[in-house]
DNA sequence: CTGGGGATGGGGCCC
DNA sequence: TGGGCCCCATCCCCA
């Protein structure tokens, strides 16, 4: 029994043996495979950005071409990428949007490039502008992803025009667009000019404080930020160039009023988007995330078709960096509107979500789009500037500043309501996405505007600074003051058209019309 | 008791 | 940000 028992006492120790000796090879092997797969995911994503570093190049090249076919005079344009394409630099460690033209809306003026490289500071995102043909119904936006470069405070300037302007302005019908981006500094000027007309884009990232804004006070069309809003999108109406400075100011040269200012691209192509109205989202998805869609544009006069001036998205959550916002774009009409601006910008922290009203736009109508990526500082920002009518462009010439901004051309992206200023369309948008930001302190009540939450907080402060001068009743509203006065006064201002009996209020009508007079 | 109307409070929304 | 209007819910009064 000794023996047995030593026996089965070794085989046990020998199992055991065996058995760790078995389970570190599994390991051993696991490991292995683990760090090869790990490898060659590796070797697979560098072949992804030089791929898509390569493809970058291309589109570079073939902008360039581009625009030296159509402008054999002194072209300096993308001086840091022409260096790349001589070997010169790379794209690494951020993402370049570039705004590149396309079909015969492309850089075809005869108008020299240049750009300005700043000082040092390095912009992450280079726009591409495709603008389609005229006839093609959605005209295209293209994004394009590089590798950035290390430097997130670069800011440059392209230009394509870089004559003075007044001499350019003698000049015409000389066309010219010029494009400033200074992301850097989390501005992004567009500047679009065709003819006497200058379109001058800037994008204020406001994630960095308001010092980081052109115009602290206002916001473009004289609307201040909306609350929340983390950039600050402002048009230049100037035909002076705007220069971007390596500190990442906006430099508009020409001193004239900088509240507005509207491409005034005049490819009839561009000119209406085909929007159809998104309220059929996914609000619970959409609104996950603070966000902020507005387009600017309007309806035609027919009610026929939406024309999109401007898309400006803001995005804020941890999301996939892989946002590919295209819009459906097509041929329209203008309706003496002769410009569309369309732009479009993202900013988001290191991730960037992928869901968008947009995106069921470019879904619905796909156009070849890469996607914006996010810089060494995690933002990500793509503009985009769509060339529209050029047949019109008289009709704009001579906009004043104030008319523009008084125009509710800022349309939801879900009901297609026009706005004056591209805030008023994010804090109406609320409204769709079901965002309330403003949460009461004393309850759960949440609100979709701050003075709506003040408001509310009367009720919990039990404050009525509305007194009644004939009753003493006092009320926390001033409008339920007003109401309350009707009772002394005895107006009833809203008349049944049934039976002419009156009303103090148009929904008292409204009931009674509907209790009484519902089968009529 | 019931229904219509008035008064009030509150939120939504736009200017 | 405040004003103003709208809508709705609730309570109350009264025929």
């Amino acid at each position: 029994m000794d023996n047995c028992m030593v026996f089965h006492t070794q085989i046990a120790s020998i199992m055991e043996v065996l058995e760790n000796s078995a389970v570190a090879e599994i390991c051993k092997l696991v490991d292995d495979d683990y760090a090869v797969f790990r490898l060659e995911i590796t070797q697979s994503q560098k072949e992804n950005r030089t791929l898509r570093r390569k493809l970058q190049l291309l589109e570079l090249k073939v902008a360039r071409e581009r625009v030296l076919a159509s402008r054999p005079s002194s072209v300096k344009i993308l001086d840091r990428y022409r260096g790349m394409e001589r070997g010169e630099g790379h794209l690494t460690g951020g993402h370049r949007s570039f705004v590149k033209p396309a079909g015969h809306n492309t850089w075809n003026d005869d108008q020299p490039i240049t750009v300005d490289e700043g000082s040092g500071t390095s912009t992450q995102h280079v726009i591409v502008i495709e603008s389609a043909d005229a006839e093609a119904a959605c005209p295209e936006v293209k994004l394009e992803r590089s590798e950035g470069e290390e430097d997130p405070r670069h800011s440059r300037d392209i230009q394509t025009g870089v004559e003075d302007p007044t001499t350019a302005a003698a000049a015409q019908p000389r066309t010219r667009r010029s494009i400033t981006e200074v992301s850097g500094t989390l501005n992004a000027v567009l500047k679009s000019e065709t003819d006497t007309k200058t379109l001058t884009v800037t994008h204020s990232l406001l994630h960095t404080g308001p010092d980081h804004r052109s115009d602290p006070g206002l916001g473009r069309l004289g609307c201040p930020p909306a609350p929340g809003s983390d950039y600050l999108p402002e048009f230049h109406q100037s035909q002076r160039p705007v220069h971007s400075r390596g500190d990442g100011d906006t430099l508009d040269t020409g001193g004239d009023d900088p509240a507005c200012s509207y491409t005034t691209e005049k490819d009839p192509g561009n000119m209406l988007l085909g929007l159809e109205r998104q309220t059929e989202l996914a609000i619970g998805d959409w609104n996950q995330y603070s966000s902020s869609v507005y387009t600017e544009g309007y309806l035609d006069k027919k009610g026929e078709g939406l024309v999109i001036n401007e898309v400006t998205v803001k995005l804020e959550g941890d999301v996939p960096p892989t946002w590919n916002a295209d819009s459906h774009l097509g041929d329209g009409h203008s309706q003496g509107r002769d410009f569309l601006d369309y732009r479009e910008s993202l900013e988001t922290n290191p991730n960037v979500l992928t869901h968008s009203p947009l995106h069921t736009l470019r879904d619905r109508n796909p156009v070849p789009t890469s996607m914006g990526s996010s810089d060494s500082d995690g933002h990500v920002l793509f503009d985009r500037v769509l060339n529209s009518n050029r047949d019109k462009t008289q009709a704009w010439g001579g906009v004043a500043t104030s008319s523009i901004c008084k125009e509710k051309r800022f349309l939801c992206i879900f009901c297609n309501k026009g706005f004056s200023c591209p805030q008023k369309v994010e804090i109406h948008q609320r409204i769709h996405t079901g965002e309330k930001r403003f949460s009461c302190t004393q309850c759960h009540m949440r609100f979709t505007e701050a003075g709506t939450l003040k408001r509310h907080q009367r009720v919990h402060t039990g404050e009525k600074p509305y007194s009644c001068p004939q009753c003493e009743k006092r009320f926390s509203r001033q409008d339920k003051l007003k109401m309350h006065l009707k009772v002394h006064t005895g107006e009833r201002p809203f008349a049944c058209t049934h039976c002419g009996k009156r009303f103090s209020e148009r929904s008292y009508l409204r009931i009674h019309q509907e209790k009484t007079h519902s089968t009529l």
